[in-house]
DNA sequence: ACCGTGACGAGAT
DNA sequence: CATCTCGCCACGG
């Protein structure tokens, strides 16, 4: 027993796994959707630690105004740029572009 | 065991 | 409109 740490980091993962190519969310409506409303940095928190995680796009995790703020965090401070924009993101002055045009919402977007 | 820090956000001043 | 503070949970020193 005793298993279920409830550990927010795992349930953040989870919902960065289903962020669909081309689209952006942001920490706070992650954080929103698992109720840590105020939890936003625990978001950003776990995609420190999602370099763990195998299947963890977290290029596509950005702030709420659409800026790259982690793209120190990629090895490169390119890195999340060049991701973006392979996945059809445009992104310019670490800045994505369209943000509110491609912005995924989890609580939207899953059904809520 | 205690304090500080952190890929954020919203409200208050 | 710009700046500051608090809240959230986890982890490092």
């Amino acid at each position: 027993m005793s298993a279920d740490k409830t550990n927010y980091f795992d349930l953040v993962y989870q919902v960065v796994r289903e962020i669909p190519k081309g689209r952006v969310t942001s920490y706070g409506a992650i954080a929103n959707y698992l109720g840590l409303k105020s939890g936003a940095r625990m978001v950003g928190y776990a995609m420190n630690a999602a370099h763990t995680q195998p299947d963890i796009p977290a290029q596509r995790v950005v702030n709420r105004q659409g800026l790259l703020t982690g793209k120190h965090h990629f090895g490169s401070p390119t890195r999340m740029q060049e991701l973006l924009e392979a996945d059809g993101v445009g992104v310019e002055n670490d800045q994505v572009q369209d943000f509110e045009k491609i912005f995924w919402d989890p609580e939207k977007e899953l059904g809520f």
